[in-house]
DNA sequence: CGGCACTTCCAGAAAGTATCGAAACTCATG
DNA sequence: CATGAGTTTCGATACTTTCTGGAAGTGCCG
């Protein structure tokens, strides 16, 4: 992935913030390339199609085409179509409370909710031993799997909110 | 990293436990083993040395040293000393709701800030332009970074209170 | 049909990480 | 101040994940 250098600062900010998102991004369990298709898109107006990814990351077809398809899969970009073009354009939701709903979702539904379902069989396969050894792990899971569950629920009543109701509640929490 | 056959129903649970546990935590960032040892640590009650986990795990010395290492820098795991023991041994924090705030502190100040301080450089290089384009790139990444400076003043708020103060709140909010 | 404009799949290559094993270091102790 | 238990560091290797480039697939249109 090259980089062209450049003398406008537009440019050069968005080249920034594209990589540097896409750095971030590992910390965050997405792929470099990923968080930085996700960001190109998030700061470009009109769609751009596959070829227009590789363009800008330097990307090759494979790989663009495929990150782009995992973010459809998220819902965090569009397919669009655009008049009396054949080839497919791609967008990102542009909202950004959109976007944290449909990454809380996504999250929840792929990594919460499988810890939830390991927790709940690891207790269930504790639940009727008697060692105290047996009683000490059975009390430690359950106290992870009440807290994790919380946060599932709150999630989900978050993300099921309108970014009106929620937003301004929060900032008059925060005081 | 090998596994023996027990038929132990409580061995069983817990090496179920921390293996998985483990690779969930490759979706949330955390490398394997750092949290297979988390784990570990989480639902064993005598704190553990350095050749306990090399042991529980199948892992290397200089493999177990680092990731508890590691740990302790997130301060999820605390050095003890044992009576009359040369070596160190390790305990985790077990309570369910200081392990959360130190989480959310630590990502804060590892991922979260840095992602601030990206979207607040590349906001101030395009401060001044007038183009559409630059005009439209300065309002998203400023959307942005607001929800990403709400989301931080959320934690910092959150895991600075008494869980006492938080939980009953949030479930009553959950209603 | 057959050509064309695209999209998707795939197997091997490359890059990036985690892990091992062993050597180097530390430091209380005899 | 030599010993040795215990800890840390480090280069080499093994493993995963990501990426590439080309082959195969899809479906529109003349």
């Amino acid at each position: 992935m090259n980089q062209e250098p450049t003398s406008d600062p537009l440019e050069d900010a968005r080249q920034t913030f594209v990589r540097s998102w896409g750095a971030l991004g590992s910390s965050w369990g997405v792929s470099r390339t990923m968080a930085m298709v996700h960001a190109l898109l998030l700061v470009t107006d009109p769609p751009l199609s596959t070829d227009d990814v590789m363009a800008e990351l330097g990307a090759s077809r494979g790989n663009a085409n495929m990150n782009l398809r995992e973010l459809v899969g998220w819902g965090l970009v569009r397919r669009v179509v655009v008049e009396g073009e054949r080839r497919e354009y791609f967008e990102a939701e542009k909202d950004v409370w959109t976007m944290f709903c449909t990454i809380a979702r996504e999250r929840k539904r792929r990594e919460i909710e499988p810890a939830l379902a390991l927790l709940e069989a690891c207790l269930a396969t504790t639940k009727g031993l008697r060692s105290g050894k047996a009683k000490a792990f059975h009390k430690q899971l359950s106290e992870l799997a009440q807290f994790v569950g919380t946060a599932n629920a709150v999630l989900e009543r978050i993300s099921a909110s309108e970014q009106s109701k929620v937003i301004p509640a929060i900032l008059k929490w925060l005081k």
